[in-house]
DNA sequence: CGTCTATTTGAATGTACTCAAAAGCGGTGG
DNA sequence: CCACCGCTTTTGAGTACATTCAAATAGACG
């Protein structure tokens, strides 16, 4: 149940099995069918997920257009900060592209946890800089390459989500409309079967 | 010295005064005149830093020109994290855009701080978390709206930055050319004369 | 005052877009 | 198992926003 949890918590603190076994109390067990909604835009977010198995979609509207911002994978974390924290609606949602397996861990538990046991505020902590590094890096992306360029450094970068995630969430992930990475996809296959 | 800083610190956590004292007995002091450099690229960055006073600009190089990430003010902290964390050379500069008082502290300094005041762990998390939510708004921002609403929404959000720094920089960082952001200020202009 | 940098303006261009529709694919029920 | 339906991907044609290249004007600083 709790080895996934146990080894990604294990790369960045070393916790006793006491204290291990005190963070897990505090968590819960949901999971999700493929497409359901974790998260809708108008509810508070809660909780803190471990994703132990499956894949997230964390996305917005724009003019009744979704806007994929990541996609998040199994062992990873995810919440939406701005409502977890500040208490307010999230403005964004969630759903899971595949059945997903999570646990979850309440806002009033995980800061009675930081109080506890410090070193969980550590983690909390080194997630949150993680957290930072990653999106610090898309922007880069966004605002550094083209279209194409965007799509093939996922490609190097991240070919395994192109067996996962339909093409057209990869596209909005990547801030392309779907019909220009089809085309920026027929232009690349096109360029290399002449060279 | 550090009334600022301790003003600031006590908007997340409560430190006692001993415990104030041992966190600048770790700081140094550090003041850039107008345009000097605090990091260039291939540079370590071994500190994080508190802005007493003045403005930093942080930005990067493609194909020579500079793209500007983010302004950080008095007050504020600044780090390039990936450098200062991963100990790698920063991809990153910094410059001084008005004479500017620093007070840093090195890594060393801040992990044993983090060992010996669990505290002060819980106030990297807060900035951390609070980096993330500010540059989580900004790639929004960048992926929503075209050039004159990314105009219009800083001058409505942030109108005194307007004041502080030369457009050519708050052009760049709204992923703006220039000459665009002139020509997209003479429109808005010419609307309102009309109106 | 002169020099250097920032801002403005003009004209032409290109990347990615919109609108529209066809083709492809996958899941479901008869 | 096949037929149908809905969703995804592809393709075409025309467009728009912001760009590039170029140059003039304005402003800041020594």
């Amino acid at each position: 149940m709790f080895e996934n949890l146990q080894k990604s918590i294990s790369r960045f603190i070393q916790v006793e099995p006491s204290e291990f076994d005190f963070f897990t109390s505090c968590m819960s067990f949901r999971s999700l069918k493929k497409k359901e909604i974790l998260l809708r835009a108008d509810q508070n977010c809660r909780s803190i997920y471990f994703i132990n198995k499956g894949c997230l979609r964390y996305y917005y509207l724009v003019d009744g257009e979704e806007k994929t911002a990541q996609f998040f994978f199994e062992n990873g974390w995810f919440t939406d900060l701005d409502s977890f924290l500040g208490g307010m609606p999230a403005e964004n949602f969630v759903d899971a592209l595949e059945d997903t397996e999570l646990l979850g861990i309440e806002k009033n538990d995980l800061m009675k946890l930081y109080e506890e046991i410090p070193k969980f505020e550590r983690l909390g902590r080194i997630l949150a800089e993680n957290a930072y590094l990653g999106i610090r890096q898309k922007t880069k992306t966004l605002t550094t390459l083209n279209a194409e360029q965007r799509y093939l450094q996922l490609m190097k970068e991240r070919p395994k989500i192109f067996e996962r995630i339909p093409q057209h969430y990869i596209a909005s992930y990547l801030n392309i409309k779907p019909q220009s990475l089809s085309r920026i996809r027929r232009q690349i296959s096109s360029k290399k079967s002449k060279s």
